[in-house]
DNA sequence: ACCCGATCGTTCGGGCCCGAACTATCGGCA
DNA sequence: TGCCGATAGTTCGGGCCCGAACGATCGGGT
């Protein structure tokens, strides 16, 4: 665990508290675990590739999702990153600000906008995502199967639907 | 995953883009999967658990701390929680609003804050642990070896120091 | 041609989130 | 005793984050 007490320490703690309650420990223990990963990953990619950009962990996403794909709807961008639209909307605002994506009205649909990156986008992501790779290699270089981990993940994933 | 793209089709994609670089797909793979699921698991406990008692993702981790340790000094919530400082001050501000928990400064060091829960927060996650750790265990009844899950979990986070 | 339920993106309000700057306190050392 | 670097918690500014409410648009059915 990252935090001062360690994982026994902290079941005792629990079984004291509800030691008249049936608990899933392990259960407890994955999800736990889980968003202290995320957490702690999150922070390094942003400290160490994001903030020299200037760009936090969101806005790369959105960057990503939109450099991957070419031009994008809005609800396309929400639904691959994970975030509501809500969102994605002030997101898009603060790039649109600095120059790096592009918003225009589909001319199919008039419910829609399309987003695309510019010149200035297109360059950022380009000299930006083989450091981000890079990192996200050093993270994993103690995970022995890769495949497997990620297999898990998306169980968990698909077990919220 | 959980966007409308596969895996496979989006590794395509980003071939096409760096097709002269190397890029390391299996780590892409856990980071994006890691986060998919963090976000999808979180979102899932605040809509079933957490709304219903108007807590937020945040808050419910600072009293599930103090709850399981009893008085605890401040720098321990933050970091057994994941989160920064300054964040923590403004969530038990809020939480201190509610009559959930107490601030009180330390005797024997001026600098310190030690936290409890009050008579309401101790009623409160009494009730909500159980609901909790219900739904937990459902989110991870589709995870072979829980154990490995939280051993690789562990893995990720200890790699970012 | 006209409704009407569904869908899309934005806006709004409240709350979380972090780094940086700040104040107060502590402990060691001359 | 008096300094001084280290440490704890708060405050501040800017940005993310969500649900709910809103206005605009679409498309099927009459």
């Amino acid at each position: 665990m990252a935090g001062p007490h360690t994982l026994a320490e902290t079941e005792r703690q629990v079984a004291d508290r509800l030691g008249d309650l049936t608990l899933d420990f392990e259960a407890m223990a994955v999800v736990s675990n889980l968003f202290r990963a995320a957490n702690a990953v999150r922070n390094h990619l942003e400290r160490s590739v994001l903030a020299p950009a200037d760009l936090t962990w969101t806005a790369f996403v959105v960057l990503w999702v939109v450099w991957i794909w070419g031009r994008v709807e809005t609800r396309t961008i929400a639904a691959e990153g994970g975030f509501s639209k809500a969102t994605l909307s002030g997101v898009l605002t603060t790039l649109e600000g600095r120059g790096l994506v592009e918003r225009s009205r589909s001319e199919t649909d008039g419910r829609l906008v399309d987003v695309a990156l510019t010149p200035a986008g297109e360059k950022l992501m380009r000299g930006l995502f083989p450091k981000f790779n890079a990192e996200e290699r050093a993270l994993t270089r103690h995970v022995d199967d890769l495949g497997s981990a990620a297999a898990m993940l998306r169980a968990l994933t698909l077990a919220t639907e």
